[in-house]
DNA sequence: AGAGGTTGATTCGAATTTGAACAACCTCCT
DNA sequence: AGGAGGTTGTTCAAATTCGAATCAACCTCT
């Protein structure tokens, strides 16, 4: 991964962090936190949607099919199968999410967005952006959202797992 | 991303997130789900202990007094203070951590390590630190490592709220 | 002293998350 | 055709989270 760095530091050192990996380290966990409160909060306050929630609409809006299996969604999102399944069952208790079976697996459920979700969607956006830039965006400039676009999709990408 | 929901808010540029804003965030979102579901697995697995557990234990471990206040520690954790009930409950189920009563306000209740508690983190820690490194250190270099200090410790500070 | 307001920590109930277990099904290989 | 082996989505129990309510103790001000 990092051979330099590896080089540079022995290995009984790699056993800790150094100020600036500590410094790193702990703003990508304290920001972790702060960001998903205020999101969780905002959401909830103007939309009656959890960021959870949120994001399942936001994946059945972007779905080119117009529908999205339950596996896929779940992979797509980040909870495991029984918390979406929970998930949807709540979005769709609410009238914004509709189960269809699967043509080509009997087993197979594909989730929809209603119309209705399509509104609490598009109604509850600018909000949702605008908590985002509030709380992320608005905080960096140029130069570091290309930094964090480039260095924290490298670490979300999944070579492994 | 969403190209549906950006097409209709092309008007006012600060409704959406543009091209470098929006890769930013979706990198902040899912690294983050990433880093802590990696986390949350490895300690469960090698130190049966959750990542709140292993924060809290690490606070009371720098704790220059060698006792924290509930209140305090709250706050430096990220969690409610119920939560910080629950999560100090099961720590001291554990022999882990141990409550003492506050000297100077007979209210308080002051949380400490165990010297059982301080073992179980000093033994949890290198693997905690190499967790840290293979799943988000490791995959910055120097600048990225810097930017990211600077630009998420800005973040996570408290300006508001 | 003591009324009124604030603070500290816990308890309680509701909501959510997870993994394991499960039944039904699909795929592929022979 | 016959399975073996993997997949799909749900259900279930257990663990965790949060906020509101609670209750005692504290502080301030007169």
């Amino acid at each position: 991964m990092n051979n330099l760095l590896r080089y540079r530091w022995p290995m009984n050192e790699r056993a800790w962090l150094d100020e600036q990996e500590m410094a790193a380290w702990q703003g990508f966990l304290r920001s972790s936190h702060r960001v998903a409160h205020h999101l969780e909060q905002q959401l909830k306050e103007d939309a009656q949607l959890s960021h959870p929630q949120y994001e399942l609409l936001v994946l059945l809006a972007d779905a080119s099919a117009g529908a999205i299996r339950m596996t896929e969604l779940a992979e797509a999102a980040i909870t495991s199968k029984s918390g979406l399944t929970y998930q949807v069952g709540q979005l769709e208790k609410r009238g914004l999410v509709r189960r269809r079976s699967c043509p080509t697996d009997v087993r197979g459920v594909l989730a929809e967005l209603t119309e209705q979700g399509r509104q609490v969607l598009e109604k509850a956006a600018p909000g949702h952006v605008a908590a985002v830039r509030a709380v992320l965006i608005d905080h960096l400039d140029r130069e570091e959202l290309e930094v964090l676009a480039r260095a924290l999709g490298r670490v979300a990408a999944r070579p492994g797992h």
